[in-house]
DNA sequence: CATGAATGAGCTTTCATTCAT
DNA sequence: CATGAATGAAAGCTCATTCAT
């Protein structure tokens, strides 16, 4: 992949709807030519290929995801405060990037075999959560669990889940609302 | 489609493999055939398509998924208690199809796109999870939550996301490992 | 290469006028398939390629190019007789299948790195001519030469040249006047 | 065609490899623009294209052979002895230039149909020959033949067959040893 | 003079699907 | 019922070639 100079960027960008809509295998790059003005060839001159595209597009959106969490868990404050800013940061993504959202998941078994996006899904999210799990458990904020890493996991799955669908598919939530309702969930659980 | 006998459903099964290797449409309908031993043109004698295909095999398992949470949730007992034994029940469904599950992970997006499958996701887990939510917030044992049906989405998103991670891609945790787990985060939360 | 069924075996043939008109590259699926009335698809489903077809093609001369120096060959007769038999009938060759000739000369270069046919090459002239030059030698009919080989090389490419030459590309001799030509020329030579 | 300066002349010789090996569809300008170092865009500059760049390559190694011929004929002596040196300075040029003479065998076929090389082939080898048949036969050092031309084309392709094979593909032999072979084939025959 | 960037025009190849037997 | 044979319909990708600088 030539990097791509930034007016062609902006217009690869484009392609998200159609991802979002049809998922990769359909969409076809006659109609990402159409969609973004730019030559199939050209496209070509730039990218590897449609799957090439569509990884750019999940670094993109991922960069900004990695970028968002990161921002919130940098804040001061509890352990347990910046996981509900993290919360509400990532969910603030799928508000901005709706239809890239849409598309990394819709292609998310895709994107988790490619390795590059895989690891940025781990950097982004699993990771830094994971620490502040740990270093929750470790300041008395929050409480230990056996298998950190899970945990974290299952919140970024709950987070997704409830994301897209929220905020992206049938929207009619605010940000805010789900944060609510998902923090709640993450900190204090269902039990009464 | 053809209602197919039993020895087919049973070889068709197998194609499970190379939809969640490859999803669908990298996997050709010869792979298929030759996977499952049966002839092309004998496929589509009992489905329409490729597409049909997948649909009988994410119904079949979302089928086990209803019926197993279905079970859970009709045991005796608190609605918390019940909620943790649906965590279990539905981990253990990835033991049991781990292929089949990671394809409909694979094809996730496309699934969602499928009337008769994103029903019955919603009849399977997300519905008996809602009920649930407002049974236990009445009878006292759960917490009332604004948005039930968030959380239960959120509940299921926490659930795949692990279980499809720790049972059948990166295999080494048991059922009831991961649910001790995802139960304690979806019951107690993180908070200390 | 599914063995094709003898119709298409025959229309194949066909695709003999436009690889000897274009070369392979320059002759388009798409023209072989209206040549010889099979459709593109079912060029595909007997045929691995386009340069599958040329070696088809060229497999099946060769195998009456290999017949032909056989019979004479295997004639009664000392060896000056034989190889002079062997050089009309190779001739024969070009002028009952002109186009296939062409064919095989213009894309003389790439169907040399196909191993099939360079063996084929070899076991249809080569070395029946190599054999029968050492035959020749102990029997008192040939004189021996140092490098049978490279003489059985040096008759077939001019054979080969000549042949194509007067009687496929500049029609205007006939077999047997080309033939008296190369036989006096490679019984006697030129010199006085 | 513009005329490239010497440096730029020399460095398309490389190109002569990628042919040889390739064959001239099956070679990029891309590939050589890289084995040349000459960017693309330059070679276009030069040459009119890639059959134009085989041209010149062809037609700088046909001056060598005409030159090479013209030299051996022009010497003293009798016809059957110019005969046999130009064979031998033939040869030669195989040793030279390996790689463009195979370039030359192996698209062959096509540099046939361009004018310019056929016309260079024909006064390179055949008229000379063509001539020094004529000229053997009346000074009576050569036995006269009916088509002297056909002749002339048959010591062609022994000699080219001959030569690219024993001198370039499967080296192991020397020029003289193949003009030996050749010269004693081409001047008395193999007859006994 | 030289060349990096851009693209128009195709072509090979693949497959899902059909249907006669 | 089951299936081998055949094919229509695409689509991804490649490259030769151009041209502004």
């Amino acid at each position: 992949m030539r990097t791509p100079p930034p007016a062609m960027r902006q217009k690869v960008l484009a392609a998200a709807d159609l991802f979002a809509e049809h998922g990769l295998d359909a969409t076809k790059m006659e109609d990402i030519a159409t969609a973004t003005g730019v030559p199939k060839a050209t496209l070509y001159y730039y990218f590897e290929g449609k799957e090439d595209i569509l990884t750019f597009l999940f670094t993109e959106i991922l960069d900004n995801v990695a970028e968002a969490i990161a921002g919130a868990l940098a804040a001061p404050g509890s352990a347990s405060d910046r996981l509900a800013a993290a919360i509400l940061a990532h969910l603030r993504i799928f508000e901005r990037f709706p239809m890239a959202s849409r598309a990394l998941q819709f292609d998310l078994g895709r994107a988790a075999r490619v390795p590059v996006i895989a690891r940025r899904v781990d950097t982004a999210f699993v990771e830094p959560v994971h620490a502040l799990l740990l270093e929750g458990a470790s300041d008395g904020s929050l409480r230990p669990t056996d298998h950190p890493r899970l945990a974290a996991l299952a919140i970024l799955g709950a987070v997704t889940t409830t994301g897209i669908n929220a905020l992206t598919i049938r929207p009619g939530h605010q940000a805010e609302g789900v944060a609510a309702e998902l923090v709640a969930l993450v900190l204090s659980g269902v039990a009464a």
